[in-house]
Order: structure tokens, then sequence, then C-alpha cells
DNA sequence: ATTATTTCTAAACAATCGTTTAGTTTTGGG
DNA sequence: CCCAAAACTAAACGATTGTTTAGAAATAAT
């Protein structure tokens, strides 16, 4: 009927992904999106509506590939230790890729936590409930804890998580590391 | 000889920086920092130069405020006891207003990481390095720990203090305080 | 080949950003 | 009293923000 796209959305929105992870959703501009994604804004906005569409497309791409990291540690029946190995998972992409900071769910809840932006908001809390689901399910593997036990440890580990994700933005891989060791020797 | 100050200096700063507390840097005006602080655009900038000046200014007075904080640290002697009330002492602010959201250092220290802003970046770094310093100290009071021990904690503790200023941002007063608990029980 | 439809280029939009400037008001010293 | 110096008000500055629009280029179906 008519002409065709020249470009892959998958593709510019992975481009856009690392942007808004690399900057954060507000000091991304639409100019840095237009270079970076190698399309024209006119695109952008047909393809994505606006800014905010983009960017929501952005954590849906980025939760699809971390999604390799989640199903491991469902799968997987170690207890506790899956959990070790999903925080050392969660922050190896760190390490291969000098332009990447932290976790994208993570640093968008930090730069919205006091906006009131309803539907970022709410990816991030379902992001987090999944995640301290999880950590509840794996820890129930051990019959000798308590329940308060294991929600007050699921809190820490998800305020850990959390923590870990902020390190990962500014600390080297040695210190990451031992942090891991360390949060894993009071449980 | 002319005119004098409607505005007290002080007190206006202390205005911006509950802002900058709150908001971050970038997310605050000009506009916002004229209608928190009660002075014209004009005054701010015949005061503090520009906003990275008031901006300066207002880390200052924040290092000032919590200087009782890090007096109390240092001058006890009570070895990780002491580490443990700094980290109950540092959150104890953010259940007190709500208009606080975190470490204003940290939070400033996040905001910049990927940033080039020098003397920014200083004020960040000298902060964290005397921290990390306490901790040295204070770990090794405990004469039976080797001093690779005690280096291990006390990066540790920086990145838990880290992540707790991080969580302390989005997390209630229970969790924040199961999880100081939780990261003082490893050592 | 023509036509209808969609993509693209490129310019412009209003709003806001940090900053500056011109002009008025206040005030203290001679 | 008068004048000079500083502090105020308020408007404007150029640059950049996210978003829209007008027109040219391209393509599939008739």
């Amino acid at each position: 009927m008519a002409r065709k796209k020249k470009y892959n959305e998958t593709e510019v929105v992975e481009k856009a992904m690392h942007l808004f992870w690399k900057n954060g959703y507000e000091t991304t501009s639409m100019q840095m999106l237009e270079k970076e994604m190698g399309i024209n804004k006119f695109s952008i906005y047909a393809s994505f509506g606006n800014k905010q569409g983009l960017f929501l497309e952005s954590i849906k791409h980025y939760k699809a590939q971390i999604n390799n990291i989640f199903k491991k540690l469902e799968e997987s029946n170690n207890g506790i230790l899956d959990i070790k190995n999903f925080f050392y998972d969660s922050v190896s992409s760190n390490f291969n890729d000098d332009n990447i900071k932290g976790c994208l769910v993570t640093n968008t809840y930090n730069e919205f936590s006091d906006s009131d932006d309803p539907i970022i908001k709410e990816q991030m809390i379902t992001f987090m409930d999944k995640l301290k689901s999880l950590f509840v399910e794996k820890l129930s593997m051990d019959t000798s804890k308590s329940e308060e036990t294991i929600l007050k440890q699921a809190n820490f580990l998800l305020l850990a998580k959390h923590g870990l994700a902020a390190a990962a933005r500014v600390n080297s891989k040695e210190e990451i590391e031992d942090y891991i060791e360390m949060i894993f020797k009071s449980l």
C-alpha cells in the first residue's frame, strides 16, 4: 500500500534502552535519542507516541532481556544459593559493558521515587513485588525457618538488591563481589 | 553606604538544601528555588553566583548539619556498635520529615556518577573517603581481625551505607531497621 | 502510470531551562 | 539634602526541552 519503514523497531528500542539505562529518563533528551537510535524525531513519535511511550517500551525490553536471569532463579532448587547466584548474575552486565549503570528498573525506581507518574510507578512496583515473592519462595525451602524470619530476610534481600544496584553504578567489581559475599554470610 | 539585604543567607541556603535534597540537582529549577527561598533570581545570583554555587553551598550546609553525627561516631569508643548507631542516626532524619529523601551526598553521588563535574565530584569523594577511614578505625579496635578482614568489612559497610541511603528514599522505617540489623549480624 | 497511503526530512512550535540586564527603590555617608 | 552604592523588581535573554506540522519522497495496489 505504501512506503516501508527503514528501521527495525526492536533494534531502535534496544538502543534507546541503553541510553535511558546510562543516563536516566530526564537526562536523556529526544535529541540524544535521535542520534543514538539513528532515526528522526518524527519516526520516534510515529512508532512510540512520545518520550514516555518509548521509555516504557525500553523497560519492557529490559525486562524481557533479564528474563533469563529470573527464569534461572525460578527453575533452580538450591534455596538461598540461587538467590546469591541471582545477585551475581544481576551485576554481571555491569562488568562487561562500561555503558551500563546498575539496574534500569532500580534506577528508575529511584528517579521517580517522589514523582507521581502512575504508569511508570506501577511498572516498578510489580517488578519489586515479583522479586520479593521469589525470595520468600526460595527462603521457605529451609523448613527450619519461621515465617517471620523468612519475611524479614526477604525484606533484607530486597533492600540489599536495591543497594547492590546503587553500588554497581559507582563501585568496582571486587567491592561488589565482597559485598555480595557479606550479604549472604548473615543468612 | 547602601541598602541592606532583607534576607539571611544561611536561612535561604537551608531552604535550597531541602529542595535539592528532595528533588536532586537537575530536577530542581531556579523557579522552584525562587519560590522556596522566598527571594528573587537576581538575589540568588548576587549571593551565590549561579545554580552550582548555590548547590555547593547547600552541600556545605548539609555537611555541617550532619557533622554532629560524625562527631558522635568519632568520639565514642565502642567499635562496631558505634557504626551501627551511626547507621541509625543517618536515617533518623528520614522518619522525622517527609520532605527528606535519603542522604544528600549519596543522592548527589548517584546523580553525578557518570557526569564529569570535577567540583561536585571531589566533594563526594572526600566524603566517602572520610567515612571509609572512620570505619577502618572502628573495626581495628577488634584486635583479633586481620588487616584484610578489616578492609573487606569496611568496604562492605561503605556499600551498605550507600545502599541504605538508596533504600531510605523508598522504604519504610521497619524495613530499614530490619536491614540495619541484618547488616551487622554478619560482622 | 497513476493514485492513495505511509515514511521521511526539516522546520517550527510553545514551554521551560539557567542566566543577564535595565531600571527602580532603598539606604548610609558627606 | 544629595549623591553614590547596593538590593530589589521584572522583563528579556539565548539555548534547549518535548512535541507537532507542512511538504517531499517512496512504495504498493489499481
